[in-house]
DNA sequence: TTGACGATAGTCT
DNA sequence: GACTATCGTCAAC
């Protein structure tokens, strides 16, 4: 079952970024079809949050994707390397956003393996620069409508469903944001071999 | 127009 | 475990 925007439109991104794990991120480019059960996600919130690129409501060129509606991709790079995914959500005007930081391969690992050679299949997207690599993500899909006719979309794990607790913890490098680094605004999958490393 | 700096990963020691 | 590749973004000049 594919997740519709509404999904994404509840004002608690904190909960939101809980309630990913576990659910199926799916892209299909050029014709390959990759896909990952998200195991690790970190909320940003721009209202007060001084680790977000938006935090209050900072506007710029950049940031502009976050404010819209749930349910859009906010791909920018990282350390002019990394392209990294987010999930916008809430409503327009609120830029608040889900980092998906690894998914455990799915569907299409032939392909995960093919992009990053050398790399152990645990760890195909172990990491959120892994995961955009691994499931053939980059800035291009800034700004797009996380549905199949975009390419990329969710889908709740209907078909292998696991059980699973979920742990929270303290965000990855965000010492910059003072006290807000403090916040367990990251979620992971118990146990799961695919969480990154630190 | 310029320069400092990242929500990192891969390679080398 | 430390080192560096590499460039868009943003604020200050």
């Amino acid at each position: 079952m594919i997740l519709p925007s509404s999904f994404f439109h509840h004002s608690d991104v904190v909960n939101l970024a809980r309630e990913l794990i576990g659910k199926i991120l799916v892209t299909e480019t050029e014709g390959i079809r990759t896909s990952g059960i998200i195991v690790e996600t970190e909320a940003y919130r721009g209202a007060d949050d001084r680790a977000c690129h938006a935090h209050n409501y900072r506007r710029t060129a950049r940031t502009e994707t976050m404010f819209k509606s749930g349910g859009h991709a906010y791909v920018y790079l990282c350390y002019g390397i990394h392209p990294l995914f987010n999930i916008v959500t809430n409503v327009e005007g609120e830029p608040d956003a889900v980092l998906i930081r690894a998914v455990q391969p799915t569907d299409g690992i032939e392909w995960m393996r093919e992009r990053r050679p050398r790399v152990k299949d645990a760890k195909l997207g172990s990491g959120p620069g892994c995961v955009t690599k691994a499931l053939g993500i980059d800035r291009k899909q800034n700004g797009k409508l996380l549905i199949p006719s975009e390419g990329m979309w969710l889908e709740e794990n209907t078909l292998a469903p696991i059980e699973f607790a979920i742990e929270a913890r303290t965000r990855i490098g965000v010492d910059y944001a003072g006290e807000d680094a403090q916040r367990l605004w990251r979620f992971v999958m118990a146990g799961n071999p695919c969480v990154s490393k630190p």
